[in-house]
DNA sequence: TCGATTTGACCTGA
DNA sequence: TCAGGTCAAATCGA
């Protein structure tokens, strides 16, 4: 698949990479100040996921060109939009995907899901088997206009009322710019040199996970206290280190089969050494997944958790950051 | 009038 | 075959 890349292509795929680190960096640095808002990380997030959003799209375009927003597709007989529909259905498998956990509190005076920076328009709701409460879906209000894929899927918690889980799949690339939430005394501008870690918050997880490895699920957790990541400059190489050490054989659990959960402090995973290890066997999907445990304190949000699915990437697709950023 | 929501039907994938 | 996801016509509301 990267085989075969323009120079233009290239050019891009470095520009969006090094986006993205740009993005991680601050992220790491918001995650290590006081920084309270969930929805500045939230939106780092989003810009970083949608910088491997296009990455990923560089590398591996679309085997049909009809996937356009005015929604012109091949005719073939068969009705236009369901066509498109087709199309959706097929990227929306490469979409990367990352669920929230949201709590709102009632005292708060939030009866519906929570808002986020993002508009969104709904466009179907479905009784889920199991589910007390409906699914609803939204889809990126600019979807039309800048083609943005971005959807949600928000559901209300059979057990807790007040917890929503929030599925979104894409990241938004229709350059909304959200209202960041302003605190007055804090300077959103993230600072890569503050790096010191002062939320009690100390524990930040990454999970990598793979369902294709037969059809299972397969997901290794890693948590590290974030202190560890004060010395690094390069969030990247980080991650790179984290997801490169991963081992799907290293983690499996032999205690569950469809889902394997697993769960390493930081340190062990840098113990497996420099092998960077995602040329593991399986040369379907590789899905990574990401979950980051934060609090917040001054949202109503009372607890979200997050987690990151990126599914249908091509497992040897290796970002090595150092050989863009020597 | 126009944009958002609702809802039944259709499509896809497991 | 069925559950989940999406579409689009109908409806609603500003």
């Amino acid at each position: 698949m990267e085989r075969g890349l323009s120079w233009e292509d290239n050019t891009a795929l470095v520009a969006e990479l090094t986006q993205g680190m740009e993005c991680a960096k601050q992220l790491c640095a918001a995650l290590h100040s006081d920084e309270p808002s969930s929805e500045t990380r939230h939106f780092l997030l989003e810009k970083i996921l949608a910088s491997y959003h296009k990455s990923l799209l560089l590398l591996k375009p679309p085997p049909e060109s009809s996937i356009s927003g005015d929604g012109s597709s091949p005719s073939g007989g068969i009705d236009k939009s369901r066509d498109v529909g087709r199309n959706v259905t097929k990227k929306r498998k490469l979409m990367p995907k990352w669920t929230e956990h949201v709590r709102v509190g009632t005292e708060n005076g939030l009866e519906g899901p929570p808002e986020d920076r993002y508009s969104w328009r709904k466009y179907g709701q479905k009784d889920i088997l199991g589910a007390k409460y409906p699914r609803s879906y939204y889809r990126c209000t600019h979807r039309k206009v800048h083609n943005c894929w971005a959807t949600k899927q928000v559901q209300r918690s059979n057990g807790d009322p007040n917890t929503f889980e929030i599925t979104y799949a894409g990241a938004h690339i229709c350059g909304q710019t959200p209202p960041m939430k302003q605190e007055p005394e804090q300077n959103i501008q993230q600072n890569d040199d503050d790096l010191t870690m002062q939320t009690s918050q100390a524990l930040m997880e990454f999970s990598l996970n793979s369902d294709d490895f037969e059809g299972k699920e397969t997901m290794c957790h890693f948590s590290f206290p974030q202190t560890l990541l004060t010395d690094e400059n390069q969030p990247f190489q980080t991650l790179r280190k984290v997801a490169g050490n991963y081992s799907p054989t290293s983690f499996v659990s032999p205690a569950t089969t469809d889902s394997n959960y697993h769960s390493v402090s930081y340190q062990e995973a840098s113990s497996f050494g420099g092998v960077h290890n995602l040329h593991h066997s399986h040369s379907s999907d590789l899905t990574d997944l990401f979950s980051a445990t934060t609090s917040s304190t001054n949202s109503p949000i009372v607890g979200l958790d997050c987690t990151i699915d990126l599914p249908n990437y091509d497992p040897n697709f290796l970002f090595d950051a150092s050989e863009f950023f020597p």
